[in-house]
DNA sequence: GAGTGGTCTAGACCACGAA
DNA sequence: TCGTGGTCTAGACCACTCG
């Protein structure tokens, strides 16, 4: 039982276990803070810290003078509550995510990818587009630019490797932050033939910007899914919560 | 210059103004915390807070040992770091947002939306269908379903009133949390005539339902935007960053 | 090895909600 | 009024990055 895992985690773990398992019903009060803290044998701190990971997950309430309340928590689908990769996201619903790689071309980048890789104009960069397939059925197409080292090193992969990502992070190269777009395009012939849909079809768009932990830009990728395969849920919530998340700005 | 509101606000007030003046171009180093904190005359403490909120943002890297690094930021479009109405989402980004109520229903709830309200099924709600316009253009038809006691309020409003949620703000009903999810729909008859699109046009969906403080759901939304009118936008990041948001639950 | 952020403690005072 | 969460302080130790 060795923990190196800090002990806010276990407390927050407890608690989403619980809530999950339904020993909180929705709408049910959790227990105070300095009692969890006196029940988990910490300081008033770290139990705070865990309670701000329920409620940046939409999981609980939070306000002054009043317990924290449990949220009727809805089923999450694509949720962007972490940053996680396609072929995780789609294990962790128990799906079987695939992947092939159609096409993968090394290429001068344009005003656009420079900008978004922050690389000087015509820099080189390798474009690769992969159709993603959630038990054998396609439902995105993805194509992803990225810097010379790295797109290398994905030049280098098998066709059918399922997880890039995970690949990248045995060469040492970390995705930890990403901005997304989202919005409506419309199908390409290349869309059309992958997906098995009519050109002109409206897809779900996401746009992708994802930097390592040095802040360093690592792929800018455009997304493009099937209707109906899949949706994404964020939550919110106005300023001022628990340990300060989030500002306001008026 | 009373002011009432917390320090960490002021730091990360100063840090975003700072950010957004270029005084740290992209990929710069912050201040220490250390240095932040005697700056400041705060505590170590109050500044990680303020830096947590940068970083939920989007704004800055925190790892451990190095110091914090400015992300290039990303124009925002429609960005989900704070629950904010579509009027004051408009005005914030210089648009001028109008309303006009279509239709305002009492119902009884049916299955789907009494389990999002959390009310008895059966139990009467108000449906209201608007149309949102930027700048004098429609680009969003909103259709609402409020429990009996706020879809009075809102059946009682002028029908050209552009922000419901103001007003609901004034009779102390308040919107704190909100659970969204994004895909794509269809128009129907009612969409293309007040969208002025064909039916069957693809639209951006966006489905919410929102809470007050006590976590007593409020609203039950779903919104369809013309394409191409609007994009949402959110940022992510790993498990284990500043202030211990987000898990990762593996 | 020095600097830095991540975790944690043990206090304190205040603002707000509910009884 | 009393319990509760929000803010803040002043320390401490550790893990990690970088020169």
């Amino acid at each position: 039982m060795s923990s190196k895992s800090p002990l806010y985690r276990k407390v927050a773990g407890d608690l989403r276990t619980a809530i999950a398992a339904g020993e909180y019903g929705s709408g049910a009060r959790l227990p105070a803070e300095d009692e969890l803290a006196r029940r988990y044998g910490v300081s008033r701190g770290t139990v705070r810290q865990a309670l701000a990971s329920l409620r940046a997950d939409g999981l609980v309430t939070s306000r002054r003078g009043a317990r924290r309340v449990v949220l009727g928590g809805a089923p999450r689908l694509q949720s962007f509550g972490e940053l996680r990769s396609f072929a995780r996201w789609a294990r962790s619903l128990g799906e079987e995510p695939g992947g092939r790689t159609v096409a993968v071309d090394p290429a001068e980048a344009t005003e656009e990818e420079a900008n978004h890789l922050q690389l000087p104009p015509g820099a080189g960069v390798f474009k690769v587009m992969r159709v993603r397939t959630l038990s054998g059925v396609p439902v995105m197409v993805e194509r992803s630019t990225y810097p010379e080292r790295i797109g290398r090193l994905v030049a280098a992969m098998d066709v059918d490797e399922v997880s890039h990502s995970r690949q990248l992070e045995l060469h040492g190269v970390l995705f930890t932050d990403a901005h997304h777009t989202i919005d409506v395009a419309s199908a390409d012939a290349d869309d059309a033939k992958l997906l098995g849909c009519g050109a002109g079809h409206a897809l779900l768009r996401e746009r992708r910007r994802s930097t390592d932990p040095a802040g360093t830009p690592v792929e800018w990728s455009e997304d493009r899914y099937l209707p109906g395969t899949v949706a994404f849920t964020v939550h919110n919530s106005v300023a001022s919560s628990a340990l300060g998340r989030q500002l306001g700005e008026e």
